[in-house]
DNA sequence: TCTGGGGTCCTAGGACCC
DNA sequence: TCTGGGGTCCTAGGACCC
């Protein structure tokens, strides 16, 4: 089924993060800023200004290659919700030219325009006034890309940056793409690159022409679908809520790497704390309870286990967290330079079960003050009292050995001896 | 050179069930 | 004595995105 007369827009805030703090502090102006970790620090470049490409520098690169490129750039560790805070800004106005809005972070969103000529003018008209807005209103500066759908307009966005203003007219869609090479489509990354070239496809163009069968290896059940955005084809609707949130996680790499089997119990119990306290502001609840655990050596590892039922009381997800890190420890002890929480298949429900819903109740007020304690005065207030859970407890009170029942239902399961 | 943190989706093998 | 087969759940790991 065709969609004649889709207008998508794809708008993307250009350096985020760095241009963000030239904002609020205007001497960085014309300088090279970085945003990512403190320098000597383990972290990666979040965010580099324009100058600070010219020095070699970008996204993902670990922080010490940065300053051995740029070691007279300004350094700063970023601002996490003064960020939030102007992406709510560059939505409210993007909400001002279509309801039809979807974020898919904080500094890039799809605009569905396809009914709004009446209003705004051409496509193009549009475009020329987010630019505007965004520039007069936030000091920001915004490179769009225009067309028919969400991934040609995506990868618009991108040509002509900073402030880019690209519109491929419609019909144009795969010529527009046949030239740029295959790792310019989101989807394609590093690996996939690698192997296309052993297949001696390096274009879009290139891959749009190319029999299945050449391609399935490489793409498994995707290769259909990676074919026809190659041709220009894609007809993803843009969704202003996204879709519901499947998971929800915390991790940390440490400054040195831990050994002490207390410095790692006490991590792993700030981030239980962390992502039972994010769910609970989300009223979500989580039935998997998940670790992640990276070795020095970068050798990265998880295990994970379902809950009998779901929670967010980090009092519940802690002991099975803990139990789960020492089972990984067991396979291989080394020092660990990172320690991840992650809690999935999430519900939005409220339902306890009898038995203990008194204790449950009991554990949930406590959360909430928590909570506020936390909002008023900083993390880390709060340190661990009986570490023993309702999820616990209701394990001992069945039987000693919970793989005596089904792990699916929870239900006890015939033994025949 | 020494590699963040928060996510999504896919694959693949084993358990389990009918 | 020569080992079905399909569906679904669970778990581990990896690619990819911003």
């Amino acid at each position: 089924m065709k969609q004649p007369g889709r207008t998508i827009i794809h708008a993307d805030l250009d350096a985020f993060f760095a241009a963000a703090e030239v904002r609020r502090r205007p001497e960085l102006r014309g300088k090279p800023v970085i945003i990512g970790g403190k320098p000597g620090g383990r972290g990666v470049v979040a965010a580099a200004s324009y100058e600070a490409r010219r020095f070699g520098v970008r996204s993902a690169m670990p922080i010490s290659q940065a300053v051995r490129l740029c070691p007279d750039g300004v350094y700063l560790s970023g601002d996490g919700s003064y960020y939030r805070e102007l992406s709510d800004q560059f939505r409210a106005i993007l909400l001002d030219f279509t309801d039809l809005v979807e974020m898919v972070s904080v500094d890039e969103a799809y605009l569905d325009v396809s009914h709004s000529e009446r209003t705004l003018g051409t496509p193009r008209q549009a475009a020329e006034s987010i630019k505007q807005r965004v520039r007069d209103e936030l000091e920001l500066v915004v490179s769009l890309g225009v067309s028919t759908s969400r991934l040609v307009s995506k990868i618009a966005s991108d040509m002509d940056k900073p402030d880019g203003l690209c519109v491929v007219d419609p019909g144009s869609e795969a010529a527009f793409l046949a030239d740029l090479p295959v790792g310019k489509m989101p989807g394609i990354g590093p690996k996939a690159v690698e192997r296309l070239h052993a297949s001696g496809v390096r274009t879009l163009g290139q891959l749009a022409h190319m029999p299945l069968p050449v391609i399935e290896p490489i793409f498994g059940k995707r290769a259909d679908q990676i074919v026809q955005r190659a041709q220009g084809i894609d007809d993803k609707p843009v969704d202003p809520d996204g879709g519901p949130t499947k998971s929800i996680s915390h991790e940390r790499t440490f400054g040195e790497d831990l050994t002490e089997p207390e410095d790692i119990r006490r991590e792993l119990y700030r981030l239980a704390e962390s992502t039972g306290r994010d769910m609970r502001q989300k009223g979500l609840q989580g039935s998997v309870v998940a670790v992640k655990l990276r070795y020095a050596d970068f050798e990265t590892v998880g295990k994970q286990r379902r809950l009998l039922g779901p929670t967010n009381a980090h009092q519940e997800i802690m002991p099975v967290a803990e139990k789960l890190v020492e089972e990984l420890l067991n396979t291989r002890r080394a020092p660990v330079r990172l320690l991840g929480v992650r809690m999935s298949t999430l519900t939005s429900g409220v339902l306890q079960l009898s038995l203990f819903d008194q204790q449950a109740q009991r554990q949930q007020k406590l959360n909430q003050a928590i909570d506020q304690l936390t909002e008023r005065h900083g993390k880390g207030l709060i340190t661990p009292g009986n570490l023993r859970s309702v999820t616990q407890q209701r394990n001992e009170s069945r039987e000693d050995d919970p793989d005596t029942y089904d792990r699916r239902t929870g239900e006890r399961r015939g033994r025949d001896e």
